[in-house]
DNA sequence: TTTAGCACTCAGCACAGTAGAGTGCTAACA
DNA sequence: TGTTAGCACTCTACTGTGCTGAGTGCTAAA
């Protein structure tokens, strides 16, 4: 692959990027100067095309990168776009409002996201590690119902309501609150399991059925912990391109969008845990409908630890360069927001 | 209206429903065997073009239903539908697994609902009424870290993670959860703000800093509460409807499903309060794109308060009958099963 | 009042022809 | 030997035309 080729590569990513439209010999001539006729850049093109880095989609149409242009170009060919400043400005205001509610810094962080790229936008959070038990407390909401809270060493909190007797009074809840956290303090479930358990029973045997209830609190925030879960952004957004003027197309997306487990997965891999993961057409995944599509997704942090993936999904032919240094800008600034949402301090 | 018209809208309005094309004079005359010839059902239908009950899309098609006709027909023709014994088994079925995270079921209900009527489903959760203090408990994470937990007596449970100076230990904190607990019990914002604060803070004014917090905390479960929230289910699947062949006609309705504050408007007009309400094209809103759909909505309950609202957003050429006994059926359905889930009780 | 008959309208479709973009090949040129 | 101009060829997209079939409204007869 001589510089020739790869400067006449670059020109037809870079076009079909920008038009969506197959790119000619003599477009390519006259946009990109490359200083010969377009009967040249004809013959370069034919090399490209046998060696697989473009295609045509019918004989007198211009040409298209193929998944492996698109490869060689964002592996050899691209230059590194820094953000305007506007672009900066942008996302430091939309994530530096004042927010408590982590929901919401996940969804504007979608929104953001898909504004600035006008692809679509996908937040995932995902398990933090099996944390441990930290505190249990028994609130009573009334005579015959005890609200059962659960707080987890990563700062989860579960609750639920549970019924109790009647005969059960605030001040025993408070006893068997203290009791309870004595006994489990920082232990994991095996432990809680089968050392603790008969002890417990007998000593508290007369609560039996709020143990049972609490213990199984306890034990659904040990395993099932908090579900992944994905925020969409953008859908309506990324429609505005042109490969979605065919509504058939539109519809394959909307499916591909409502199978969230698929997402998840797509944002999930172990593979992407450093840095901005790329993936283009097939190499997602062969036999999915998602093949015709991209993804760009890298990992945010708290406190170092990864605890979940941004990405963006969009045709092929995608502004490469620039989702890439928004994620990359994005996610590093949603760590830095996350901590301070999660683990408390300044507003 | 004579009789003879209102056979004759009712052909047409069934009809449409059912095949989406214009209905002609034979078609009706044909299949709905009203006992007369064509030429007759034409001089019908002119009467009921001349009293706005149906339309003409162009010349020399069939009529399709107005605003008005399917009021008519939602109105005075329309008769109530059972569900079917399959319908009914597979909404139980779907509500009754086993399930403790309320967002969890939401959002099979509104999976059921469009899978039943392949339309858009919307479920609105509202905000609970204004609700009161009931519990605060601070617990430490680490040195520098504390939870402050408040739990609302409507059963929410917030949660929020503050710095707190390393010289606090676990000793204080459940000192400080004790004495909140007393002053507070079952105060409003009014009240625990300009009685009760000063005496706090002189009793406890080495812990102003946690004071400070958490009172916050308090306050912002008190006004802000939850935030109301919708979960949107079966977009793909409304797509098969033969009115979204179109692009255009795909992109509008995706536009409008992204405003979520105008969805949870159509769901939380006070009118709505008992029943289901059915709002069809313009009667919804005059100026929005969605006046070319309808939507029928009911309210569910808590505890014999309402908490929320389901709804089905689709093409004004919908089921309605279909519609309107699932969603009459599964809100009621889902009352039950929110009164077992949040309320504590049986599995 | 109902109905048969008929002329009329119009969307949708198939078809052919055309324009334009782009190619590959060949032969001439530096 | 690489580059270029020229040219014939291919194929899509668009346009206009004519036809078909569905459906109407009107009129006159039953």
């Amino acid at each position: 692959m001589d510089e020739r080729k790869r400067k006449v590569l670059l020109a037809i990513v870079q076009d079909f990027i920008a038009t969506a439209e197959p790119v000619g010999s003599r477009t390519i001539a006259k946009k990109y100067k490359l200083g010969v006729s377009p009967a040249t850049i004809r013959n370069e093109m034919a090399d490209l095309e046998e060696m697989g880095y473009i295609e045509q989609p019918h004989t007198s149409a211009g040409r298209i990168p193929s998944v492996r242009g698109y490869r060689y170009y964002v592996d050899y060919l691209m230059k590194k776009r820094e953000l305007t400043q506007e672009e900066e400005e942008v996302i430091r205001r939309g994530l530096d409002k004042k927010v408590r509610d982590v929901a919401k810094v996940f969804r504007r962080t979608g929104d953001l996201l898909s504004q600035l790229t006008s692809y679509t936008s996908m937040v995932l959070t995902q398990q933090g590690r099996p944390s441990k038990f930290k505190h249990i407390q028994l609130v009573s909401m009334n005579p015959t119902r005890t609200m059962v809270i659960v707080v987890m060493d990563n700062g989860a909190v579960h609750h639920r309501m549970i019924e109790t007797p009647e005969s059960i009074i605030a001040a025993d809840l408070e006893t068997l609150s203290r009791v309870l956290n004595a006994k489990l303090q920082g232990m994991n479930m095996d432990t809680i399991k089968f050392t603790l358990l008969q002890e417990l029973y007998f000593e508290l045997g007369r609560y039996k059925h709020i143990l049972d209830l609490s213990l199984e609190l306890i034990q659904d925030s040990l395993f099932l912990a908090e579900e992944d879960r994905i925020y969409l952004g953008g859908v309506f957004n990324m429609l505005t391109q042109p490969e979605f003027h065919n509504a058939e197309r539109i519809k394959t997306m909307l499916g591909i969008l409502e199978q969230e487990e698929l997402l998840c997965e797509l944002l999930s891999g172990e593979n992407l845990d450093q840095g901005v993961t790329i993936r283009i057409g097939d190499e997602i995944e062969d036999d999915s409908e998602i093949k015709h599509y991209s993804v760009v997704a890298a990992p945010y942090t708290l406190s170092g630890r990864r605890i979940g993936t941004v990405g963006v999904l969009g045709p092929t032919r995608m502004d490469y360069a620039k989702v890439i240094s928004v994620v990359d800008f994005l996610t590093k600034n949603l760590s830095v927001v996350l901590d301070r949402v999660l683990r408390g301090g300044g507003r």
